[in-house]
DNA sequence: CCTTGACCTTCCCGTCACTGGAACCCCTAT
DNA sequence: ATAGGGGTTCCAGTGACGGGAAGGTCAAGG
């Protein structure tokens, strides 16, 4: 399988699959040419990493995973572990977004948005004694 | 002021006041000896920003709104779109993230995380066929 | 045989919003 | 004179790639 072939069956850019072998993700094979010649362990590794990624797992974890995913002897707790603290990780930024969007709704619910220049969005972020 | 002071004031790292200064979001006059001199618009520019930022704006839209801030005939409309833009982004997020969050809260609780290697975790990252 | 076009290769730069560090200058107090 | 705590510039790195240049390779068609 060339470089191609795998990007689309792992549905990630060949970009990034060469960035991930830069950073020892993988490690495929060469043809003769020069051609990076993949097999099919690697393809199934692209496609973990996707999958974690895609959970918001960033590539050091996924090192991690995948190290773990390799090792036949691994404890299913130390995988846990990484998945909790990403988990705590996600709780954390969800619950900042949600305080980001109560205070913007406010704004943006006080703030007439006509052709007049009076907006409480921008009183908001200067302070809220509101001086302009 | 000279840029501890305003650091201090605003609750901004000095780094990240240069960062603004070379970017052109703020113009701080400069001392004789080339210490950077702050006057009170600097700063309630740069208090102004940081409560932008803290709500997820970029600094790009911190410019634009810092223009609308000191432009007095604006219309709030203006101002008003780009905050409701912003408050989409940060709706698109949330859902992201509590996708996310579905998912791998999932795969936590079926993970016994013990010292066993069977892994649910390990085994829904490898696809949902369940091959390890 | 030559060309076209789709692949593939490496390499370097840019992203975003800073942060760390080096090397150096300035000012005040002791 | 020196010590310390400011300040200044510039360079490099972060995470996870993406864009694009310059060039090698391969199969098909004229």
């Amino acid at each position: 399988m060339n470089i191609g072939d795998v990007a689309r069956r792992s549905e990630l850019p060949p970009k990034t699959i060469r960035y991930y072998e830069e950073i020892g993700l993988i490690r495929p094979a060469r043809d003769a040419n020069g051609y990076r010649a993949f097999g099919e362990s690697d393809l199934h590794k692209l496609i973990f990493i996707g999958r974690a990624r895609s959970l918001g797992f960033t590539v050091e974890d996924c090192r991690s995973l995948l190290a773990l995913w390799e090792d036949r002897s691994r404890a299913s707790a130390d995988v846990r572990r990484i998945a909790k603290d990403h988990l705590a990780g996600i709780e954390r930024r969800i619950a900042d977004l949600e305080a980001m969007r109560g205070t913007l709704d406010t704004l943006v619910r006080a703030c007439a948005g006509d052709d007049r220049p009076d907006c409480p969005i921008l009183a908001g972020l200067a302070g809220p004694s509101g001086a302009d």
